[in-house]
DNA sequence: GATATGGTTCGATTAGGATCGAACCATGAA
DNA sequence: TTCATGGTTCGATCCTAATCGAACCATATC
């Protein structure tokens, strides 16, 4: 009867309401300390750090202590990637017998899903890299093709920024409300990053939305455009 | 607080080890009986039919009545998505503490993933695929290049089976085994059932295990070979 | 030193749910 | 009809684990 790994013991951490709410607000990469972490949740400090010494534990998440406070974050894209299919399945299961509504609509036109961008804006990106040509199966996995570092140079990001990383440089991740694929691994790492940086948009505070200015989306939009007429 | 979907749960049904059992179980797309699904998970047949009709509310499974007998299965790919990530979770982190052994040699070789193939040769195939050129990033994801049809065609799939299917002909599904990605979607799932039909490989009674013959592995290596050299 | 704040540990309480015995229902066979 | 078998429902039991109050420890500030 058993086979493979037990998912028994993982899956029933993230059951609980008080860590998946936890987990889910470490989804963003950033690190949260306990008091922040037992906010988010809605228990006492002392219920949460019972909870976090069990993900801890279990190595779902890091800690790093810096003076009285303890950061805690997610350990690593594995742990976000399996968050992210059991948010795909209760938000397909969820729509199907209540309706759950668009919880909440900026979310879902764009997200932080972990390190990289998500939602409608992240599944446009996407379409368009992959029918313009920008990336393409290579060795392993996806990877960028000329035309895509072409493309990627002009909102600044270079070749040479990936030499001698080991991450996978593109990868697919399904989005739980598009249903659809976007992009992660370090390749949509790096394209969140620069549009953060040349202010295209923001992180809301305290949710995983991520708000474009009207001036940014529409340069967003522009740059993809740029290839999908040269398609 | 609260962002996005539920989690906890459809995470707090995968996390009793009685339910974990049926749903790996199920993994293989095969349908199984109630009585047959007590046995899998230890547990006695009451029991089981609680945590079934738990599944069954949750969409996590679907049921067919036939006669007297209940027959199970898998809702459909994103439940196996979800169940691969947490087994992907939980077999990096069980390695790390205990190093819970090779459990079976078989199944890390080549195994059932849902409806394609999984282990090293799994791995192997999605390799060669991808470094051969027979895949590669159209439209939507992933699809089949020219050059990859006529690799298809001389083990006797055509292009012709998949018109008209809304599934994606070709996914990314990360091994928990090998931490590298496998072949999914309706272009691994052709494969595995020609892998089958050309007696290349049984599956193994009552595991997701696939059995190669000495015989048909090496044809199974030798053709995908034949892509390599024309890298 | 004293005091405030962030986190963890301990202990007791409580509730949810897994489990199984027994009864019950439906299908199929005799 | 009677009997056997596969499944579900009901009810009672039992156990785990979430929760929080209170105490305790560590770091910072005064």
């Amino acid at each position: 009867m058993k086979e493979g790994p037990d998912i028994s013991r993982v899956a029933a951490l993230i059951g609980d309401p008080a860590r998946a709410n936890m987990l889910s607000a470490l989804m963003d990469t950033r690190a949260r300390t306990a008091g922040e972490l037992s906010a988010e949740a809605g228990v006492t400090k002392q219920t949460a750090s019972s909870h976090l010494a069990q993900l801890l534990d279990a190595g779902l998440v890091h800690r790093d202590v810096q003076g009285r406070h303890h950061y805690y974050r997610l350990a690593g894209p594995d742990v976000a990637a399996a968050l992210e299919a059991l948010m795909t399945l209760s938000d397909a299961r969820a729509g199907r017998r209540l309706r759950a509504g668009p919880s909440d609509p900026s979310l879902r036109k764009a997200r932080v899903c972990y390190d990289h961008l998500a939602g409608e804006l992240g599944v446009l990106m996407f379409d368009r890299m992959t029918s313009g040509g920008w990336i393409g199966a290579a060795d392993d996995a996806l990877s960028v093709s000329d035309l895509g570092w072409k493309r990627l140079k002009q909102i600044g990001i270079e070749s040479q920024d990936f030499e001698g990383t080991r991450r996978p440089q593109c990868r697919t991740c399904l989005d739980w409300s598009m249903r659809r694929y976007h992009l992660a691994g370090s390749g949509g790492n790096a394209v969140l990053e620069r549009i953060f940086q040349n202010g295209w948009a923001r992180r809301s505070k305290g949710s995983r939305a991520v708000v474009f200015t009207p001036e940014g989306e529409g340069r967003f939009r522009r740059w993809l455009e740029g290839s999908a007429r040269r398609r």
